[in-house]
DNA sequence: CGGGTGACTCAAA
DNA sequence: TTTTGAGCCACCC
């Protein structure tokens, strides 16, 4: 079930909601699985938003931190308040992180296509 | 309304 | 092999 009828936003805050403890996935996953393969960008924007409504105490429940490029690269960190949040997130729910990038990815990787479809 | 920008990704040179 | 270029499209001047 793709939630097709609503906004860009909305449909990555739905998707990111739903990634398990533990598991991360990429820009690209959920930009594929939602239908705009080419517009990983778009989901980085997004997390942007839900950083942007956490920094105002307006919670999204929304693990942005579980989002990561391609490769694994905590690309986004630098959003995030301290210089290391992210990894520390991720590093508490059990992801080993070295030099900003996760180890063994494919034990963590969550694809929402293979996993939600 | 137009143009620049970006937490990405893929493909070609 | 590494380095560039282009596409994607919402948001902010």
């Amino acid at each position: 079930m793709k939630p097709e009828n609503k906004n860009f936003f909305q449909k990555v805050y739905e998707v990111a909601r739903q990634i398990p403890y533990g598991r991360v996935t990429s820009y690209g996953a959920i930009a594929n699985y939602l239908g705009a393969a080419r517009s990983a960008r778009m989901v980085g924007w997004a997390m942007n938003g839900v950083n942007s409504a956490n920094a105002k105490n307006e919670t999204l429940d929304v693990p942005a931190h579980r989002v990561v490029n391609r490769k694994g690269l905590l690309t986004g960190k630098h959003h995030f308040d301290g210089t290391n949040l992210m990894q520390q997130l991720l590093e508490s729910e059990g992801i080993v992180v070295v030099e900003n990038q996760i180890q063994n990815l494919e034990t963590y990787f969550w694809d929402p296509i293979k996993e939600l479809e």
